[in-house]
DNA sequence: TCACGTAATTGAAACGGTTCAAGTTGGATC
DNA sequence: GATCCAACTTGAACCGTTTCAATTACGTGA
């Protein structure tokens, strides 16, 4: 099946293609008889014009940029995206999101379409499953389109504007040492997840600089989605006498966190009274919590400036520029969900 | 300053424009020495090939939707955004969502690069300040490009998707008289916002078959960002004396609730004892608020999918589909942040 | 009826890639 | 050093709009 172009509708009318362009562009040119009839056939034919060969021949004047994130009904995703629209609004750029739901084959698909729909450059929250399945971003640098990434990727040379989770959590887990927990645990997220590794890692470190010593049964793998940490969260209390309850543990997320503590609630098992909770990220609802959440708060606001900031500077400059490697500093807030032990 | 074209590179590396092209787009009939040659001259000329004259020649194959919100940090809207996304991924199509942020000319501008990037059509969450400023949606229909709105907008024949608001917030007052509540408030929302003028109508409307008697003391504007919502709270109560407080509140939205709820545990009033608060849209976070929030449930996933539909069936119509227009029903939710008065 | 000015319309060139049949190159073989 | 073949490269046509100088149509006054 052919598709409708502007010939057909100029042919079908009887007038030449410039005049149905005239009608299109509602140009005051055209005779109120001839644009009626033109919009007529425009109608019957289904009409419609192919923006691309209009920005060809226009020159694309629009500015916009893309985000991919992995997952649009986290607020912690959506606050960046804010940041992001707030730099980039002031310097008339429109803002496009995407999410890619923890799925490779999407966010290849996404990074691909951006560019392919010359959407001047992308901010993109990398999902990295291995070393491999990283050909999109090599693609978007052969053709040098400007992009960001939120987290850094081994294997290529990028932009990356991401935090210190490694450092953040240890921060958090010593706060824990410190105040007299010695049972603590990780509630670990999505393997696929590199920030689960980058978690783990920074748990298990925090334990080499303290008294107390690391081993693996301290790591529980609960995931992030809420349904799921809920269960398993149970499953895990089930499976325990009360005597070797942790005195604190550590989440992966916010999301996850809220998950626990309801399990916990229906366990009836007090916050922070029997167990601390600490979350990560320091969503928007966090601070509203029925407990409200001690967590580590990663400056969404600002991860998302700064990334649209490196972004546009590369859009706009006629020249390759060097990569930009910046890590933000996360902040440990404590509210109502955790509890000093050692009381002086 | 003139763009840098595949020609140019051609020229550059003294070869054609044919070969080059080969590269950008892996062929393997280049021979290595020039590939790198022409790999070289594009990062040194920082040439980023144009998308858009591509698509042209190669009849712009992707499928992809937009979703245009009004605010991509409300849960609402996001849930939306996955209804659409399951639906659409299923048939093939990339989502891409943005948010107006409540701003009619961003509104305007984002539809306008959704059609002019052939995003093969939109949903969109309309901004309805007036019955002037929708001539954009004028030009969408002028060149048959489909969309669905999530909102009735007066004034234009469209593809809708909506709830009734009105005989949602109804059957909740309903419930508050019918539990023996006298003193009903309703906290509205922002003027802008139809949902506000149509809640406030539905609040006023439920009185009508009732023993009670609506007047106007009972519309308190308090917005709906949560800042400016706890703000309005506070300062609304400071204003009374216990004696005079409703016994119910009736809230724009989930967020606003949040912030009402906030507002009231800081104010020392008891919910639901003291006063009973009911939500609007049953955000996912409000099953987990402080006190587990009674609210009215509209079925977002479902709004989502059925938009989704019927863009979809209009984007792959060859001929020009007649609008449809549809309803769909909420549920009311009861938890623990009301309270019946009357139990026999 | 003609000349004239304005309103309306035309049509060929241009935008920047991709395609692919045709042409060129160069190394191996005899 | 002629022939052949595979590897590589070329370049003109094409995609579907917009543009704008040139052309035509039309109404008016002389």
């Amino acid at each position: 099946m052919k598709r409708i172009t502007i010939e057909d509708v100029a042919k079908r009318t009887g007038v030449s293609k410039g005049t149905v362009s005239a009608v299109i562009n509602a140009k005051d040119t055209v005779k109120p008889a001839t644009r009626d009839h033109i919009l007529a056939v425009m109608k019957e034919l289904n009409f419609r014009p192919k923006g691309v060969a209009r920005n060809l021949k226009n020159g694309n004047q629009d500015k916009s940029i893309g985000i991919i994130l992995k997952d649009l009904n986290y607020p912690f995703y959506t606050s960046i995206a804010s940041g992001v629209k707030e730099y980039a609004i002031n310097r008339g750029y429109s803002v496009i999101v995407t999410s890619s739901d923890d799925d490779h084959e999407c966010e290849k698909k996404l990074s691909h379409l951006f560019s392919a729909k010359d959407i001047k450059g992308t901010i993109i929250a990398p999902i990295v499953a291995g070393r491999s399945e990283i050909e999109h971003l090599f693609r978007l640098k052969m053709i040098n389109y400007p992009f960001v990434l939120l987290e850094d990727v081994s294997g290529i040379q990028a932009n990356v504007v991401a935090i210190d989770n490694l450092k953040a959590i240890k921060k958090a887990v010593k706060y824990l040492i410190d105040s007299g927990h010695t049972r603590i645990v990780h509630f670990a997220g999505p393997l696929i997840s590199s920030h689960t590794r980058e978690r783990i890692e920074g748990f298990r470190d925090a334990f080499s600089e303290s008294p107390l010593v690391f081993n693996k049964d301290m790591i529980v793998s609960i995931g992030s989605h809420y349904d799921e940490s809920f269960a398993r969260t149970i499953e895990y209390f089930k499976n325990k006498g009360r005597e070797d309850y942790p005195t604190a543990i550590v989440c992966f997320n916010d999301l996850q966190a809220l998950a626990v503590m309801t399990a916990l609630k229906k366990l009836c098992i007090r916050i922070p009274e029997e167990i601390s909770i600490i979350g990560n990220d320091d969503i928007y609802y966090a601070q509203n919590y029925p407990v409200p959440l001690t967590t580590i708060r990663a400056p969404q606001h600002e991860i998302g400036k700064k990334a649209a900031e490196i972004l546009i500077r590369n859009i706009e400059s006629p020249t390759l520029l060097p990569n930009e490697h910046v890590i933000l500093e996360t902040e440990f807030v404590v509210r109502e969900s955790t509890k000093v032990l050692n009381n002086t």
